[in-house]
RNA sequence: UGGGCUAUCGCCAAGCGGUAAGGCACAGGACUUUGACUCCUGCAUCACGUUGGUUCGAAUCCAACUAGCCCAG
């Protein structure tokens, strides 16, 4: 109790309820919640391995409250999320950018809106089941840094966290590997312990993103042209929506040899094709930039970015631009920067920041 | 309707008498708490435009037919 009260988000999945496990353990006074943000009304059979928001999350999640002796609830986030989320995703596809709805959920979901509401239940923490650990930095600051496992370490998706919301926050999975958080899964007698581990988007169901988008806005995909960079017609695509920068499957063009997509033209509904040596580049813009671990910078900045969720990440240069854009140079050209995505940037461990990629 | 050329998997394309390469596309799987990339597997089995013929044996040679292309008109 000495230790404070925690409100926990759990999924229903292995890494949150241990983290829930280890809170009680260390002295904490728990609560947990599982957020629900998205329709509960599809009981549909034949869905296997369920998102971090899916809706077999309930049930397992009250399970394990109840096994560790924790209060638990459900909060509805439902708002939020349609409009921080799910609006933001369809409408970065529609403007032809690939968007990455776990940050834009992770930020204002399951921190700003979780967090409001557990600091109103009196709550002085959150806490999630993330692979990454929280730190107060020699300069004061708060940054997310890395998990022990570079393997699952999901910094990336967690960058654009604000310092207030840092400084409640507890990420207690982020010291162990995903075997050891099975292993005390397991010995805590907890049932979820083998539960895989989710994947995909978790408000999608089939994982066709395209019709999704398609049911939600009620509009048909608008078909366009194939076109390569001398403005040369190579066929017709089903829709921008279907499309990512780097992208090769899915677009039936028999060209002789592979093809990716370089480049998604919203105005005039044009998809650009070319080699693969023309989706590599070695300098990026981005939006929107969060500092974590410092507070700003001038000039240039020597860090290590990475422009993707699986990006094994590249060493580069920032350089300050106007309207709080900052422009990223690679030492090496890097493949398929996309529009929409993050790029994430790391000092060591710590995430130093991060912004949207533009162009 | 004179001459010439070509017809092999959805696309491109090897093969030149001995029993159908490969690439692309596509499908399935692996990987992955975003979209991609990548990797693995599969993908012509009375079949090589059709019909006959030669041959022990033809996609490979011959003939006719059909279709397309080119040059002449």
């Amino acid at each position: 109790m000495e230790k404070g009260k925690v409100v926990v988000g759990m999924s229903g999945g292995v890494d949150s309820s241990v983290a829930a496990y280890l809170l009680k353990k260390e002295g904490y006074d728990v609560i947990g919640v599982t957020m629900q943000i998205w329709q509960d009304d599809y009981n549909e059979e034949g869905r296997k391995g369920e998102g971090c928001c899916g809706i077999t999350a309930v049930d397992d999640a009250r399970r394990v409250a109840e096994k560790i002796g924790i209060p638990y609830y459900v909060m509805n986030f439902k708002d939020v999320f349609q409009k921080e989320v799910l609006e933001y995703f369809l409408e970065e596809y529609r403007h032809g950018r690939t968007p990455n709805p776990c940050i834009a959920c992770n930020r204002y979901v399951k921190w700003e809106a979780l967090l409001k509401r557990s600091l109103e239940i009196g709550a002085d923490y959150i806490a999630t089941g993330h692979y990454a650990r929280v730190e107060q930095l020699a300069n004061g600051r708060f940054a997310v840094r890395n998990s022990v496992t570079a393997k699952k370490d999901q910094t990336y998706a967690l960058y654009n966290l604000t310092q207030e919301q840092l400084k409640r926050t507890l990420m207690p999975i982020g010291a162990y590997t995903k075997e050891e958080t099975r292993k005390i899964a397991e010995e805590a007698g907890l049932m979820v312990a083998h539960k895989p581990d989710s994947q995909d988007i978790c408000f999608i169901p089939d994982n066709d993103y395209a019709k999704f988008i398609e049911e939600q806005t009620h509009e048909k995909s608008r078909p366009g042209n194939f076109v390569d960079k001398e403005g040369n017609v190579l066929g017709i695509h089903k829709g921008i929506t279907h499309y990512t920068v780097g992208q090769r499957k899915g677009l039936n063009l028999s060209m002789g040899h592979p093809v990716f997509v370089t480049e998604i033209r919203p105005d005039t509904n044009e998809v650009v094709i070319g080699e693969n040596e023309d989706v590599f580049t070695d300098r990026l813009i981005a939006g929107n930039v969060n500092y974590m671990s410092i507070g700003d910078f001038e000039g240039e900045y020597r860090t290590f970015a990475k422009i993707r969720y699986n990006h094994g990440g590249a060493p580069c240069i920032l350089r300050k631009l106007s309207d709080g854009r900052v422009e990223c140079i690679f030492d090496e050209p890097v493949r398929a920067v996309t529009p929409g995505q993050a790029v994430v940037f790391y000092d060591g461990e710590y995430v130093m920041g991060g912004g949207t990629i533009l162009g």
